[in-house]
Formats: structure tokens, sequence, C-alpha cells
DNA sequence: CTTATACTAAACACTC
DNA sequence: TGAGTGTTTAGTATAA
């Protein structure tokens, strides 16, 4: 998924496997002469960067037009020659930065010690910080039709992240079992008068298209990436202290593994590819009808506008267009889509929950915040769901978000397309493939509203939980009724 | 220590 | 037939 690379070893270096021992990830290391104004280029452009990000947060995130003002200057970023900087290794390439060692130099707050530590020209040597979910995500989202066949992810990935260029080849076979086994991306069927060749396309499923977001929102790249969007002065703030800022959702994986370290991170310092942080910043949101500033930006304020909106319920902010699906943010993968799906193929599709529904939410984790009271459905606002599950505790969020998610799964891995085994699972595979065609597993459908259905019950999800009920309660009174008579 | 998540490697099957 | 693609399993690493 995600802005993944965690804040290890593993995240640090290109692989844990054949890439580590192939030595793929250089030491950082201080950029040559030719670097040097790229540098003092990044040193600016992260100072403006910062500062608008900061503004956003003092003005309360009132305003869009902070957004613009940091498009506009990722724009500018992206063409000053920089690329990739990670921002968790330490010199020696071995060991992720602890909060307390970096401290911001007088001479250079933003960058502080880390602007001489690392390479700022060297990114294109470092693994992304973005999941394989999330890059591929990108990759497709990025596409014209939104879907490519596999050729070409490892060809947009190829192109943003020049890391995998070098990378050992691995790594598209880690493409190909994210595809195969995350349930966020689907084949699409092949169109024998357009025929790609080998494969298929791949696609969003709808289904999952939220956790997605969510999940890339989770990227330091985020304008609310705590990395980014606090004060520079401020020192670098602990993932305990995360929960104050809305939109983040420290109990993802992402978070934990991106987002809550870069927390770590030397405010400013300018993190992977300036490319990327311009161009795919938020590739994946359709860009709205109107855009003053460009299809990205608007792809930025489709997401970020609900999602502020909605969020701190202010009416001035951006609203985004009717039908904008996406918009109904179901947080993360680790939620999945079970609890949601079910909501919505429960609930009555005419009536879809409105904000009402949200704000009950909202209510229900300011009096006694439990895990289990996630909200359960996408029309839940992405705000509503982040501001809630950030005040949950970390760790409860992650014994909720990954144990109940993959209870209503049946699989560890909620989102992943981990078929429920029996069928044949002794088998070779062939036959146990075969055997699921002629018996198909329950539809993943029918597994989330059955296992849903009781984690729901126990959540008390009123406005899900009322609408199912009512309507169970509804047809069985009409059933008494009806043998009554 | 356990659990969840992400990644890598590998084997195998399928398709072009 | 080989290469690319898709699926699955196993193992490892990390964080909480």
């Amino acid at each position: 998924m995600g802005p993944t690379m965690p804040p290890s070893k593993k995240a640090q270096s290109p692989s844990s496997g054949a890439s580590a021992s192939q030595g793929m990830s250089p030491p950082y290391r201080q950029g040559d002469a030719a670097t040097a104004a790229s540098e003092a280029e990044a040193a600016d452009l992260s100072l403006s960067l910062s500062a608008s990000f900061s503004k956003a947060e003092d003005e309360e995130l009132t305003s869009l037009s902070w957004l613009h003002e940091s498009t506009d200057l990722l724009n500018s970023f992206s063409h000053s020659g920089l690329r990739s900087v990670s921002p968790l290794q330490d010199p020696d390439g071995q060991h992720p930065r602890s909060p307390s060692s970096s401290s911001p130099s007088p001479d250079d707050p933003l960058l502080g010690d880390a602007h001489s530590a690392y390479d700022l020209a060297a990114g294109a040597n470092r693994k992304p910080p973005y999941s394989f979910s999330c890059l591929i995500f990108m990759a497709i989202e990025d596409a014209p039709n939104k879907r490519l066949p596999v050729k070409d992810i490892y060809g947009w990935i190829l192109e943003h992240f020049p890391y995998f260029a070098s990378a050992p080849t691995g790594w598209k076979n880690s493409v190909r079992h994210n595809l195969s086994l995350n349930k966020c991306f689907k084949k699409v069927d092949k169109d024998r008068s357009q025929s790609i060749g080998k494969g298929s396309l791949w696609s969003i499923d709808p289904e999952y298209r939220h956790n997605l977001i969510q999940a890339l929102k989770k990227t330091p790249y985020h304008p609310y990436s705590p990395g980014l969007a606090t004060p520079s002065t401020s020192p670098p703030t602990l993932p305990q202290t995360f929960h104050h800022s809305p939109p983040l959702w420290s109990g993802s994986p992402l978070f934990r593994k991106n987002g809550g370290v870069l927390l770590q991170v030397p405010r400013g310092v300018i993190q992977n590819g300036a490319r990327v942080r311009s161009q795919a910043l938020f590739p994946v949101i359709r860009p709205l009808p109107v855009s003053p500033v460009g299809s990205r930006t608007s792809a930025i304020r489709s997401s970020l506008g609900d999602y502020l909106s909605r969020g701190q319920d202010s009416p001035s902010r951006y609203s985004p267009p009717p039908g904008s699906e996406d918009l109904q943010d179901d947080h993360t993968y680790s939620t999945a889509k079970s609890p949601s799906r079910l909501c919505n193929s429960q609930a009555d599709p005419s009536s879809p929950l409105d904000d009402d529904d949200i704000i009950a939410v909202e209510i229900q984790s300011d009096v006694k915040p439990e895990p289990r009271e996630i909200p359960l459905d996408s029309h839940v606002s992405a705000a509503a769901t982040a501001a809630y599950i950030s005040q949950q505790p970390l760790r409860g969020q992650r014994r909720s978000s990954g144990a109940g998610a993959g209870t209503l799964a049946g699989s560890s891995l909620p989102w992943t397309k981990n078929r429920a085994r029996g069928i044949s699972d002794t088998l070779p595979l062939k036959k146990r493939r075969a055997a699921a065609v002629e018996k198909p597993p329950e539809s993943d459908d029918e597994e989330m509203k059955e296992a849903a259905g009781s984690l729901l019950h126990l959540a008390g999800v009123r406005a899900c939980l009322n609408n199912i009920t009512n309507r169970t309660a509804k047809g069985q009174k009409e059933q008494k009724e009806a043998l009554r008579n």
C-alpha cells in the first residue's frame, strides 16, 4: 500500500532482499557541487512549502488557497531538478533518524542538519515511501482510462520513481503480487477488439478506491502530513500528538509506517521525488470541471475540499460536485470495505446517510471512543472517519482495524484477495481453481454481510444499524402481519 | 510474545 | 517455445 516504507531498515534500503544485497541503497552523502544549487533551491522551496502548509494549519484549514499555493510550489520544485530525499535514514544509510537527532540547525531551521546529511540528488536511488499498492493506484489513476496493463504500470512507476530503474526486477513481481492479492485492484475484462497483448488491463475497484485514496493521503506528501504541516520551528512531533491533525488517521498502517515516522523527520526535509510530489501528489482524484490551477490541483481540491469542508463543517469550503463518490471516503485499507459495503448493500441506496450520520459518528466518538465504533458506512466522509479514528488510541485502532477488518473479510488482509480457504485446500492449484469455478466461493458481499453484520451489531453504528435493523424489523413485522392475515 | 501489515522470492499456470 | 502475466505460498521484517 502504502506510503509504505516503514521507518525501518527495510524502508531505507531498496528492499530487504536481493536489492539490499546488491547495494541499491547507497549511503547518504553530501551532494556534489552540481547539486549544491539545487539544494539551495530545495531549501527555499521547502521553506515556502512549509510556510504554505503551516499557514493552512494556522488558518484552521478554512481555505484552500494554500493548496493552490502549495501546488504551485510543488510544481516549481519539480523543476528544480531535485529528486527523492529519504528523511528516514541516517547518513550511514542504516538507521532511521530519531526525533532527538534531527534538531534543526540555526542556519537552516527547515532542513537543519538533515540538509547536510541527506543527499538531495540521490533520491532516485531511494525507494519511494509508497507501498506498491499506492504506486499501482497512482499509476492507474494517472491513466486516461483509469486502467493500465501491468506493463504500463511498470512504466509509470519507472517514470516516476527512477529508483526502480536500477532496482532488482523483483519489484515487478511485487507489483503483480499486489495486483493479484489486493482487492483494490481488479482486472478489466478484455476487449477482444482492443487487445493489448498479454495480460489484462487493471483498474481500481471503486469499492476500495476510498481506501487507496485514504492511504495515499497518509503519505508524507499529504499537505497535512505533520512533517509538512507543522511550523518548521517546532520540534518534531511525536505520533502520539498526531490526533490534532484532522485528516490523519494515525491507526493506518500507512501512517504508522510513514507518517508517524516522518514526524521524526526534521521539518522541511524534502521527501522523495519532487516530481512525485508535484505530479502525483494526489493523482488519484478525479479532476473537477472547473480548475483555476490545473487538473492536478483540481484533483487535490476535489479530494481535500470535500475532505476539509465536510470534516470541518464549514459552509464556506469547497464542495465537491455531485456524484463524487470518491469523496465519501472509507478510510484506508485497514478498515477494508466490508463494513461500508455492508451498510451500503443493506441500507436503502436511495437514502444514503447524510451529514447527520456523520455527526452522529462524531458524537459517538466524543462520548466514548471505542475502536469498534469506527464509522462503517462509506457515506460517512473521510473527514468524519479520519477525525473519528484519529481520536482512537493508536493501539486500539490497530487492533480494531486489523483484527476487526480481518475478521470481517475472513482474511488477515481484509483488502486482499485471499480467497477463503477450504475449497480443496490440499489440491493442486490447478484443481483448486477448477473447483473454485465449479463451486464459486461465497461472494464477498455475502461474506461481508454476514461477518460485518455481527460487527455492526457490536459496533452499534447508529446509521447503519438503524437502517439495517429498521428494514429487518419492518420485514419481520410485515411477515408477522401477513401470517396473521 | 503476538498480531497485523508489507514486502520479497519463488513456483507454477496461463496466455500471447 | 519463450517471455510476459497472473496466482499463490512461504518467509521475513517491522510496528504496536
